[in-house]
RNA sequence: GCGUGAGUAGUUCAGUGGCAGAAUGCGACCUUGCCAAGGUUGUGACCCGAGUCCGAAUCUCGGCUCGCGCACCA
């Protein structure tokens, strides 16, 4: 990670944010200690995050694909087949010495360019043996036994070993046939899932950007193989240009940005696909919709020692943090046929489509895997404003179309006739809007917890409204205020917060 | 998981082997015409467990959690 930017007493505040502002609470449960790696989304986060998921939603589902919703728990044929029941257990070791805990295969792949994957528990330990591997960190003497570390967690239905899901995408595959019949017999098609998956970590850490529960949002496309270069959406994309970071200037070190094509990006090998430039570009459009700024994104290839063991074409989206630098918020892989061909040999049932001229094809599956947790939390960190009192307010300065509350309203002073009309303003717009209400304390200290919340727009209600019909809107950013008749309050509203208008432009 | 530091009101901090403090926040009342305004008042905490001690929030041990570094993060 490089640009990390870093000062104790801000990350103090933005901590301290997170929680007191109802964004994130935890580690739950708080009264018992807690439990690393859970979390509690307080009523402004979770405000914030479904947000975050309608965002999502809405960028799917214009883009072609469905919403789909299956079971967090799955029968372990499921995940043996996937291989996640393999890959997502590491055979560890341990120090004699200072207790230090290494992958057993890693330690031997490091030291002689020999891959361990094969070896049995037996192997590794007659290796480490034989070729006097010692402990990296202490030099001292491994503990000669292999113990298995996972990341799954288990639960048993019905007397059957199963697992929480670790990663959504898989449950998605396994319907194929249903899709298959749903859309016609018509590939490509695409379909999204957003729900929670568990990752027994070891150490989970950094809030929610690393939980052992999370929610992942997952769009995949099923597409025949041929077809991979004659997609539909690419000609729309093409000229676009997106900040590619490849592994080939990664090697030369610091990141530069440097956007090209999603063309130019496919003449230059550095993606494979028509259909996965499209990918990468929709959920570069993902990020951007949630407001994240063109500079704090990129687009970074994968390595070839850590692509997953699925993945073909491997970049990831990485988002500049103010508070941990360069962050992975998002993964497109191209999978291949290595899924619906897994699970067709374990289950028996053949996962296919068919062309025209009569052939059959085992089609390709290519993903778009984020969270909405990461993008929540990336929120909150690149838009908190703090300010002391005297240089100025601090602000929640979240994009007025994801801000958790939409518009607050307030009556001037604490006195019943206002307080009943602010309350009948209140009635009619949350018909439309999430609405906070507020009469207690100083106009000024609410128009702070208000902004700190994010809340684009304050409406004032004072004693001229109740002649008038008007209250005035306060604009968070400019804190500049228009006179607005009420009748005319909630298409105004609608207005700003579609961005058709902007504050300005009012009278 | 290893090393290291830490855990006291909602938040940020102070503190002592002997009645637990401040600032801020929050509530109520008064006041207040767009202000992080003022007054009065209230609310609210020693992470959990065991031990030592007449007495532990303070000392010791264990656990849990958090920060940082390492490792892990298909």
């Amino acid at each position: 990670m490089e640009n990390k930017v870093r000062n104790k007493n801000n990350e103090k505040d933005f901590a301290s944010f997170v929680q007191e502002a109802g964004l994130i609470w935890g580690p739950s449960p708080e009264i018992y200690g807690g439990l690393a790696g859970f979390y509690t989304y307080g009523p402004l986060g979770k405000l914030l995050k479904n947000k975050v998921e309608n965002s999502v939603r809405k960028i799917f589902n214009e883009n072609g694909f469905r919403e789909i919703e299956g079971p967090t728990v799955l029968p372990n044929e499921v995940w043996k087949a996937s291989g996640h029941l393999d890959t997502f257990q590491d055979r560890i070791i341990k120090c004699k010495s200072c207790s230090a805990v290494f992958r057993a295969d890693k330690l031997i792949e490091e030291n002689h360019d020999v891959s361990a994957d094969s070896f049995s528990d037996k192997e590794i330990l007659d290796f480490i043996k034989k070729n006097k591997i010692k402990c990296p960190t202490c030099k001292g003497e491994f503990i000669p036994k292999i113990e298995l570390q996972s990341l799954m967690m288990g639960t048993v239905v019905g007397g059957k070993a199963a697992s929480l899901r670790p990663e959504t995408a898989t449950g998605t595959y396994l319907p194929y046939m249903r899709y298959y019949n749903y859309f016609r017999k018509k590939l490509p098609f695409g379909v999204f899932q957003i729900g929670k998956a568990y990752r027994n970590e070891i150490s989970p850490r950094q809030n929610v950007l690393r939980g052992r529960e999370f929610t992942q949002a997952e769009g995949q496309i099923f597409i025949d193989p041929q077809e991979k270069n004659n997609w539909e959406g690419y000609d729309k994309v093409k000229k676009e240009k997106l900040p590619f970071w490849s592994e080939e200037e990664q090697k030369k070190g610091k990141y530069s940005e440097k956007s090209i094509s999603v063309e130019d990006a496919l003449k230059k090998n550095l993606i494979k696909s028509q259909v996965y430039g499209w990918c990468i570009w929709l959920a570069y459009v993902q990020f951007r919709n949630f407001g994240i700024p063109e500079e704090k994104i990129r687009l970074r290839q994968h390595h070839k020692e850590e692509k997953a063991f699925y993945a073909d074409d491997a970049w990831d989206i990485e988002l500049n943090l103010n508070n941990y630098g360069w962050t992975e918020v998002c993964g497109v892989h191209d999978r291949t046929d290595y899924d619906l061909t897994q699970h067709s040999k374990s289950s028996g049932v053949k996962l296919e489509g068919v062309r025209e001229n009569g052939e059959k094809f085992v089609p390709h599956v290519l993903e778009i895997a984020f969270g909405t947790d990461r993008p929540t939390y990336s929120l909150i960190d690149l838009f908190y404003e703090k300010k002391e009192e005297g240089e100025g307010k601090t602000t929640f300065k979240v994009p007025y179309h994801m801000s958790p509350i939409d518009v607050s309203i307030f009556p001037l002073m604490k006195k019943e006739e206002l307080k009943e009309f602010s309350e009948k303003i209140k009635k009619e717009l949350e018909k439309s809007f999430i609405v906070d209400y507020d009469y207690s304390g100083s106009i000024g200290k609410r128009y702070l917890r208000s902004a700190m919340q994010g809340t684009p727009y304050a409406i004032t209600v004072d004693y001229d409204s109740l002649k008038d019909k008007s209250v005035t809107v306060r604009d968070r950013d400019t804190e500049k205020q228009k006179r607005v008749k009420i009748e005319e309050l909630r298409d105004i509203l609608f207005e700003l917060t579609t961005g058709e208008k902007d504050f300005s432009d009012l009278e």
